[in-house]
DNA sequence: TTGAAAGCGGTACCAC
DNA sequence: GTGGTACCGCTTTCAA
């Protein structure tokens, strides 16, 4: 059980160290003759190397961080599954963190990281306004360094604040368009909104959809129709309750995602309120719960999974190709898309609606 | 940028390396002039020390491993939050990882686990038949080393098949028995089961308690009346319909977790089977899905998050103070409790019932 | 009390 | 081609 080392096998198969080591590397210049001698006594005494003392060398860990801000937001499940496949198919390592929105949190978290000589991380970031600290945070993720090597960092869903780090990103104006168009199409004229918190660039993108949509349709804005939640689905009842308390008139709801949207459809049915008929409702993420609820919530969907596999790779490639630091981060789009289903039928027949569970 | 070893310390506070080692780990010996020079020198240089080679020497990572079936199993991103919580505070890291039921993931995993040098593994294991090489690696778990000190292993959910790995489990004979009596005790007759896949410990032990609860009413078993799936929302659909197809007597259900309950209360709206009136019905895990589909599901519930923390206290206690190899593991109890909501209410009215959403 | 030096287990440069 | 050896950054023994 005692640990084998390089030393042992060059010992058994008789040769230096060295060659040991560029055999089991793969570089070139060893004989055949050698090499099988060594390949052979590293099976027979059943040598691997050691990855730590390799990292303390190399400076190399072969492991990348992906920090989400709350596993319990479904969302993210299938964009971890996909980081998880390719960093599986390239032999890489994955540490999943969640900073539960907060940004000294994560700044913790990337600070940890570096010390441990990561090879690079995948961010969503859950920063808000930025004072002096968290600027200088910003600035910091696209000079992150271990030993004068570059850290590589991929930033998800938001758009960069910082221009210099890659991301893979969503256009949360278009999304909330999207949205918000649909349930124009199906003739509702007093649409609230259940938002998500804080000032976050998200926040603003998809208030600036909301209203973008309002405006083009010659739709009133009402400041009193938007709300404020977490990606919980207490909040969304929170929320819907408050919404209706102030006794406005509302026909259509648009949830900053499936889970509010769920909440939301509760407070509603425990007002007696019909659901599309009295109030239109779509929610945004399409994960499963919005499909199992009655009547299934109409939600907008996004290749979740192709999101968390492109993001690794990005990141990958560029922890084998770094890029200069003043190069511009690349940005990839996400494409967004509505699902329709009972929640926002016009007809407001009791269908089934479509079953898309992930 | 370039990286600050304990060398510079050493050389700015004017001392030996070794005095600089001793005092950052708080070793007694050193003067308190040196102490205080040792320290104002690591501060001004924003010396820390690096993970990387300390854990070459020590053999020591300060990180353990999460191993659990699957991300998308509602139930363990309370339980995952639990373990989270108690390693941050012992400043230990996480890795949370997946082995989709796969008894071959989960070996390699380990293997990979062991080779970084890992402090220790928490487990949910995905073991089910056991040949040859399932065995080994069985008897393994309570004896993995690194470097003569022996990794430890918290397994959970399931009984453990090797007696010296220590455990947190439920006794899912009667999680079974108390949902199929509550199912009996609203005086349901013809009860069938959506059960789990595979002849693993935790199938058997529900199958026991689905049976044993028939049998203390001295209601029939009727094979045709169960049926297995895995562990997601679609299963739980697929299987419902299949149970319908049969056209046998069904008044209730009792499904294996509460994402299958979900599947099979649309398989039967589908059907235009009113629940609970017709068939009343009964999931487990207590997770959001149950609480916000309407009718609301009755479910099992247990403490999720405290069962992730004892766990991790266990194992890091396991760490610190590692026990003898010969010693039987230990085995913690986790208690469940039925929680009724809609689905199975006996009179059956609408009414909303308990709104317990985590 | 303090410091020099020998590892921990590899990699890679340099000389043969 | 091959082997010796310095070094990655830290801990710990041993001698002073």
């Amino acid at each position: 059980m005692s640990e084998v080392g390089i030393k042992d096998v060059a010992r058994l198969a008789n040769v230096g160290i060295a060659t040991v080591s560029r055999v089991l590397n793969n570089s070139a210049g060893v004989s055949d003759e050698l090499k099988e001698r060594v390949l052979d006594a590293a099976h027979q005494i059943g040598y691997t190397t050691n990855p730590i003392a390799r990292t303390l060398k190399n400076a190399k860990t072969d492991t990348i961080a992906l920090i989400v801000t709350s596993l319990k937001r479904n969302f993210y499940i299938d964009l971890i599954k996909g980081v998880s496949d390719v960093c599986k198919e390239n032999s890489y390592s994955v540490h999943v963190l969640e900073s539960e929105d907060s940004v000294e949190e994560e700044m913790k978290m990337v600070e940890t990281l570096v010390h441990q000589w990561i090879d690079g991380i995948i961010l969503v970031p859950s920063v808000s306004r930025a004072d002096k600290k968290t600027e200088a945070y910003l600035k910091s993720l696209s000079r992150l360094k271990k030993k004068e090597i570059n850290i590589p960092v991929v930033q998800l869903e938001v758009p960069c604040l910082n221009p210099y780090v890659d991301s893979v990103v969503v256009d949360h104006d278009e999304l909330a368009y999207q949205a918000v168009m649909h349930l124009t199409e199906i003739g509702r004229k007093h649409i609230a909104y259940i938002s998500v918190p804080e000032n976050s660039p998200m926040a603003q993108q998809r208030m600036n959809g909301y209203k973008r949509a309002l405006q083009k349709e010659g739709l009133a804005i009402d400041e009193e129709l938007i709300i404020c939640g977490r990606f919980e689905v207490l909040e969304g009842y929170r929320c819907m309750k408050e919404l209706l308390m102030k006794r406005k008139e509302i026909d259509a709801v648009f949830a900053s995602n499936d889970q509010m949207a769920v909440g939301a459809l509760y407070a509603c049915k425990e007002a007696g309120i019909r659901i599309p008929e009295d109030i239109a409702l779509i929610g945004n993420d399409c994960v499963a719960l919005s499909a199992v609820s009655s009547p299934a919530i109409s939600t907008i969907s996004m290749p979740k999974y192709e999101y968390g596999r492109s993001a690794a790779e990005l990141l990958l490639d560029r922890i084998r190709n770094p890029k200069e630091e003043s190069v511009k981060g690349e940005v990839l789009p996400i494409q967004t898309e509505v699902v329709i289903r009972e929640s926002t039928l016009k007809s407001a027949k009791k269908s089934l609606g479509t079953m898309i569970i992930e």
